[in-house]
DNA sequence: CATGAATGAGGATTCATTCAT
DNA sequence: CATGAATGAATCCTCATTCAT
């Protein structure tokens, strides 16, 4: 808010500033080019850094590749925490952190990239992020298990729900960037999705909540 | 020193067959190295080949690489296929297909990383993939909900649908290729799968199927 | 001699013929600038060859590096070899075998600053250079002691003259190379040699030989 | 904690201090680790200083190069000139030289490749040092020449015996360095030298000494 | 004077692609 | 068609040096 701040950047405050902006500017080089592409000329470039500085930051280039996606899905998740807050059950849990995901999605248009093709360029950072992600995932579930919401498994069963959705939440997610024009279909993949999770394929909704 | 046909082939024949060795020595090193370590040097010499020679049958590297998912996905389709055949209802083909892939998986390890990295190295041929996948997906999702066995959703959701499943489908896969050695906890995570596609979260199967 | 010899060159024997371009080139760089300034970039530019097809000769710049001095000392043996045939005892062999070398390092003036700078440049390659011409000298000595010409040294000792004659011998070729100009003063260095590997310090020559 | 004389170091004490500091760290490093890898960074931290520090003291890091021989030569020659006095003729300074010598050299041990690589990486300073020593070696020769302890040689054959001395010198020193562990060994090493230089290779020592 | 963050020139190496044989 | 030698653009990384604090 403070307009005038910039010359206040003390030493250690501009090495810092510094290195943020090399993580930002990875990030989107990569949102834009892959990892594969994104040389580090590319990245100190964006930066408005010298290539040299890179290093004083990164010993390599594949520790940055291993950094970005634990950082920027950190404040992912920091973001979609608040979101979910209120919620009663687990699905409303679940369907309010899509909304506040597409929100945060929609200003980093970036992460999609980062997130998908670190499976290949970062794996190490890839599976914790994904296990970061199941983390919060499995005790929301068990949360609502406990409760009794989820009648037709058992505990042991919890795990495995957690992957599955994790990975049908990511299609939709994918679905959502790939439509990102059009609010109106994505409403209806969401519902969808509800519709499946809370139903399955074979029970009427009304024959269930009847 | 067994002269077992080799005489008969033609010269049409053996361009033919150094095309098919090239394909099938790239999608080794892809399973062992990834698409990014796949350079035409190893290729051509697993393939038993000089290393020009790569350029008789493709233009450049990538068109190979946007070849091979399609190569390889279509002979797996064809697979699939037949296991299907017989099956009474959509969760029932579900669940054989699943079946049939693991056999095939088996014989074909170096299948999921040149499914997953293709996303990366060949996006194209990934888009076509799925989109293949989809198609026989759509199609019998089609057929199912004309028969009245999917209550719950209206036709315009089957596109939809056709994509959540493939995503848990993909996950189902990806244990299975994780814990290979384990027969009992994969029937496990199918199980799951499975009560998770009939009946949703919330409903008890007791109550449902009543 | 025939000079319409060129077309002839054979695919193997132009491979052979770039690899030795390379090695020339590389000998010559290093006598100018040093090991550490002939950059492969110089090399390969010098060789009249693309930086790529150092690579296929060698696999990095150091082997490239540890083989000069044996190729180039063989080399210089080999010349050195035919020169000292005929001679009567240890010190004509020696001196015979000085001069060959001054006219040969005439031609290779690059020779000093490879073998000199070798030694922190290349240093397995310069300890097995000098070990072959230790092994050489060392017989040498041996065939002159069975003869009774050395009667102040013991068998024992020859290792130790081996090397010590050896150092002194490198400085004159040191200093032939300084004083390239001035044929003179070389063959008074030459004789100042002689007479201290002949008589010692001590002793005076028509005393010792009376 | 024990204050020890630290505030008395006035300005230009410290100054000159933090210089010496670097000069020994660059000895010590170099000594490890050869001229090519003695970065300043490496230089600095070892001297417990900033890198930037470098740059008050010398301006470049050939400078700082060039300086080390000369001052660790310079250091030696000190070292060596007390050992001497007293000696009677030319062999005996030079025999009780290379003693002092190798109780110098086992406390610097970092000292034969400062030297060694000067050939290379600083090449005047090598010059120069060498030049110390043969100004010392030519001066001791001379003053023996005039008492008629070198019947073999004219005046103006003094210089080259100098550098030839030197040369041969230099190897037993090397060889000291290599065989550290066994005085034994050294010391048949030294007895063969001495006879060398007194009596030549083909003169027995009882018929020159009669 | 001391510091260490920033810089970018320079160098080794890889690999897809071309082309003469 | 098959081959593999030659090529050079592109990339990562190092390190001497500069300069603001």
């Amino acid at each position: 808010m403070q307009a005038t701040r910039r010359p206040k950047l003390s030493r250690a405050e501009k090495v810092e500033a510094n290195r943020d902006a090399l993580i930002q500017a990875a990030v989107e080089v990569i949102g834009e080019e892959g990892y594969f592409n994104a040389s580090i000329q590319k990245i100190t470039q964006r930066a408005g850094l010298g290539l040299g500085t890179f290093y004083r930051h990164f010993e390599t280039q594949q520790e940055l590749f291993d950094l970005l996606l634990p950082v920027k899905g950190a404040e992912l998740l920091d973001h979609l925490q608040k979101a979910a807050t209120g919620a009663s059950d687990f699905i409303e849990v679940e369907l309010r952190g899509m909304e506040a995901f597409f929100r945060w999605a929609r200003e980093n248009p970036w992460f999609f990239r980062l997130l998908h093709e670190a499976h290949v360029a970062a794996p190490s950072a890839y599976k914790r992020h994904i296990e970061n992600i199941a983390e919060r995932f499995r005790r929301s579930l068990l949360r609502s298990w406990e409760k009794g919401e989820l009648p037709a498994f058992e505990k042991a069963e919890l795990e495995t729900l957690t992957y599955l959705l994790i990975s049908m939440r990511d299609y939709v997610y994918a679905e959502y960037v790939a439509r990102a024009d059009s609010d109106d279909s994505i409403a209806d993949v969401i519902e969808t999705y509800r519709k499946l999770i809370t139903f399955g394929l074979r029970t009427s909704p009304t024959a269930a909540e009847a």
